[in-house]
DNA sequence: CTCTGTGCAAACACTTTGCAGCTAA
DNA sequence: TTAGCTGCAAAGTGTTTGCACAGAG
């Protein structure tokens, strides 16, 4: 347990920002200050941030900082995989009246949610740990990817 | 196969709406025309629409609804458990820098996005005739329910 | 008759876009 | 030097709230 090490990767924080100064510059993309503070901020925190948050958190620090730089950034980080949008957060409300047990899948391109059901997934068991913590009132098996209509012309 | 038979539930469309109708004396909700309008049309609907997509639909045949009566009438649906709002929808982007495999749990009263990590999920395999119809980048087992510090006190 | 539900308008929260000046490479 | 980035302001989208009237019970 050598220095700061993050339990998500068991690397450290900064082999991490490393990693994604490379991953920057191969993409072209620069490194800035800005940049890495939202990298950074969102590394250390456990707590799915929003823009938001995120921006509150780094306004102490780095006070000339504004909120689109923030959010442009975390929507950079998603496009280049550093970072992902926490599943379904994001988009308006959509609701469904089928209450049998189902399961959703997304499209990333059009957003169609398309149902389906399996029924292994039905019976997938929650560990007791989980059971013991929480009151789960829902589990679902999200997919997300490209539909039928949309995985031929992709991205 | 009498009737309209609705593959969800395996009841008629006529069926849900008297549940529904019941369900609403006994919470002592008003039937309303556009009440049971906006819940035929989400239970017609396949394509978890969202409220704006209900009202484009609905005012057809009900040119004078509003789309607040929708947003609030879907609130309601979700409220007493006629409906639900599909998964995570509808809150701000929230973003998360774990590249490693993990699910989530989302507390439905704090909003707070737990992290867990239960190796079966890891594992769960997709049906080939979902991988042949779908490019699936991602799959995530997604919990909802109260929290360890909001299940004491729910509601 | 009463009290909830509806429609309208305004307020909000979050995100996106256009643009001019700044800065990493 | 120059392409990409940042900060600001404005516009856009979706949701919520307050209020007066209408209609279900």
């Amino acid at each position: 347990m050598r220095g700061k090490t993050n339990a998500t990767t068991g690397l450290g924080i900064e082999e991490q920002m490393n990693a994604f100064r490379a991953k920057c510059h191969q993409r072209s993309l620069k490194v800035t200050p800005q940049r890495m503070a939202v990298y950074k901020a969102l590394l250390e925190s456990t707590e799915h941030p929003g823009a938001e948050a995120v921006f509150r958190q780094l306004r102490e620090t780095f006070p000339s900082i504004s909120l689109d730089t923030v959010n442009r950034t975390l929507l950079t980080l998603n496009d280049i995989g550093a970072a992902f949008v926490v599943e379904g957060s994001g988009d308006a409300k959509r609701f469904d009246a089928n209450l049998k047990i189902h399961q959703h899948f997304k499209c990333v391109k059009c957003k169609r949610i398309i149902d389906f059901h399996h029924e292994a997934f039905d019976s997938i068991d929650i560990p007791e740990n989980l059971m013991a913590r929480f009151a789960v009132l829902r589990k679902t098996v999200y997919l997300e990817g490209y539909c039928d209509l949309c995985k031929t012309k992709q991205k």
